[in-house]
DNA sequence: AAGGATAGTTCGAAAATCGATCTAAAACTG
DNA sequence: CAGTTTTAGATCGATTTTCGAACTATCCTT
């Protein structure tokens, strides 16, 4: 937490515009052959990973100027990830594959910033039941606010929409073959 | 770096597929209005930050099987930014969007760990010249194998090849848009 | 009631992040 | 050419994050 943005070395200044190479598919040790040019599912990864990576600094500029300097972008996150919901720590672990510590040390965080509210449950007095604040959902609307905009440069016509939904389907169902593959693999070990 | 996997309380033992709400285009204030229903750029967003922490554990697993275990998941990727290429680090800060101290950070390992060579460059003796060594060419052999199983997984068939494409195809886009959206955001305060 | 499973927190060590320096080598500028 | 400014990159120190191993408290089973 604390972070007063303003990249220095960053790659801020140059795009994947940059000279030399195409850099698109070819920043890899051959793929001319087997999956005949197509894209292959590492590629996709690395992608995500730079894209997380690249929606840090802009999110993390966006909230500067909401003025939620107080809360990390993967905080703010966690608050989408609450959503309108009450639940226990555990669901919001399953939701958002958080490792239980983190969440924990995340989530009081929030707590004592004032964007979740936290009580035990009646039935199960172990469990936690969390639920956003009334300043946890102000900040969720600003920050979807400004993600309006981003919506709007992203998905410029039906063609783009269309796109962004087959993209969004197809990260889900990768989600779900992933979490199974850990699971399985898992399996073995246990 | 070191970390012996076998998560204990993560979300491994439960998918997604937990009980009560459907979660998936539900899990956050008011999106019924405005956007027809469709998928906002905020749930892709949630999605890609998910995904990235889903495929850090799973890669890590495949790290320890493979026996790199002396490289954390994005040292791993760091190989694949640099690939066949001979560049400055200038140059791979600029494709993988890192922090200038990041990339020095996970160079430096990479080059202690024998992965990475690095030279002067003769023409300007201020940069350096990277590229990868056998070692590290070795080991993207390697997690490329492990990859294809992953390819196969996640496309069965023409369909899932064609999805696979729009969506890389759209991240990419993304990719871009945030990019310039960071430049022309940050140059207000420039 | 005893033993074990579950929910969640806390702790300490390790690692990652970030911006501020700092060095050295270009590249300008007069 | 001396003087200044830029650029490439490494390093430093402070903070934050991550992780797994305890640990506490409650619940469930028998």
């Amino acid at each position: 937490m604390e972070h007063k943005s303003a990249n220095e070395m960053t790659a801020l200044t140059a795009m994947p515009t940059n000279g030399h190479r195409a850099y698109f598919p070819g920043s890899m040790p051959r793929e001319e052959a087997g999956d005949a040019g197509s894209v292959a599912h590492l590629e996709l990864v690395r992608c995500i990973e730079r894209l997380h990576r690249r929606y840090l600094d802009l999110f993390r500029v966006d909230l500067m100027r909401i003025g939620a300097d107080d809360l990390s972008p993967a905080q703010v996150m966690m608050l989408f990830t609450i959503g309108p919901d009450d639940l226990s720590v555990r669901d919001l672990i399953d939701r958002g594959y958080y490792l239980g510590s983190n969440a924990s040390y995340n989530l009081k965080r929030l707590v004592e910033a004032g964007y979740v509210e936290r009580s035990a449950s009646v039935r199960d007095r172990r469990s936690a039941r969390i639920r956003l604040s009334d300043k946890g959902r102000q900040l969720c609307e600003l920050v979807r606010g400004v993600d309006e905009g981003y919506h709007r440069l992203v998905v410029r016509d039906d063609g783009e929409l269309r796109d962004l939904e087959i993209t969004f389907r197809t990260l889900r169902r990768i989600e779900h073959t992933w979490t199974d593959a850990l699971r399985s693999g898992e399996a073995r070990i246990a």
